[in-house]
DNA sequence: TGATAATACTTGCATAATGCAAGTATTTAA
DNA sequence: TTAAATACTTGCATTATGCAAGTATTATCA
């Protein structure tokens, strides 16, 4: 039997698709981008709130994708620390034209206008400013 | 009875999410906005094989949502005809990006080398060369 | 050393989304 | 007036998601 889903094209969208195309793996991607978020229990406590067994298997996909990679936390035993591939980390550009997209789009958007305009007019420099922050993997 | 679904949060993230967070809906909108395709037909016939039901229902929400508009082909009284909005314009930096990201993490990735250097070096070039390719609507 | 807490899940079951095959509605053309 | 073309809708099976509760492992504290 093949354990391996046959993939529906080689269409580079539907590429991406096929790893993050659903309602919460990109939250969680979000959480460990811009949210400084490293754990279970902290991509729990979204606003959105996510299930917990919905949650366990969107960081097993994410990790299986090679988004993301699960470690020991050294400081807590009874802790596992995520942290973003640089696969994940190549993300930041999708991510940052979704929130130039929302924030144009979205009355209610919460991202500031200055923050708007440095990505549009910055770009480059805001997506080296975020890789920095990002700890190494 | 509330008839509008409530939002998650007013994450920007979020925002894109739950108007465009499912596998299907970004493929018929790269229909519209590289494939030159315009009607129901012609995103049946994707090669992702989208169902009936599913693509009929993902056009009703992208509609609402305003990043398409649906109108009667002038030239065939059988068909009506698709186009993208401004807001779905506006989501061809978001769509070069995630091809881009493909295009460098995915092996079997069909898009040329100088097409993914041309969008990394001339974004806006290509952005604008999109933009002008798509009937005004 | 044994009990409690913290953290990260897993499980069972209900509801919702998706997939598949077939059917319907409207307009056009013969 | 029938048939073709196009765009759906419907019914039902399968899969994904949501919710509440339970388990497993390590740490902490009496």
């Amino acid at each position: 039997m093949p354990r391996v889903k046959k993939r529906r094209s080689d269409c580079p969208i539907n590429f991406a698709l096929e790893i993050f195309g659903d309602k919460w793996s990109l939250l969680v991607i979000r959480d460990l981008m811009f949210m400084g978020k490293t754990t279970y229990g902290e991509f729990l406590k979204g606003p959105e709130g996510i299930a917990t067994n919905i949650l366990a298997n969107r960081l097993e996909k994410l990790e299986t994708a090679e988004l993301i990679v699960k470690a020991p936390d050294p400081d807590n035993g009874t802790r596992f620390v995520y942290s973003l591939t640089e696969r994940g980390k190549d993300l930041i550009p999708v991510m940052l034209e979704i929130v130039s997209w929302s924030g144009k789009h979205d009355p209610k958007t919460p991202t500031p206008k200055a923050m708007l305009k440095q990505i549009a007019t910055n770009r480059q420099a805001v997506i080296s400013e975020i890789r920095k922050k990002l700890i190494s993997t």
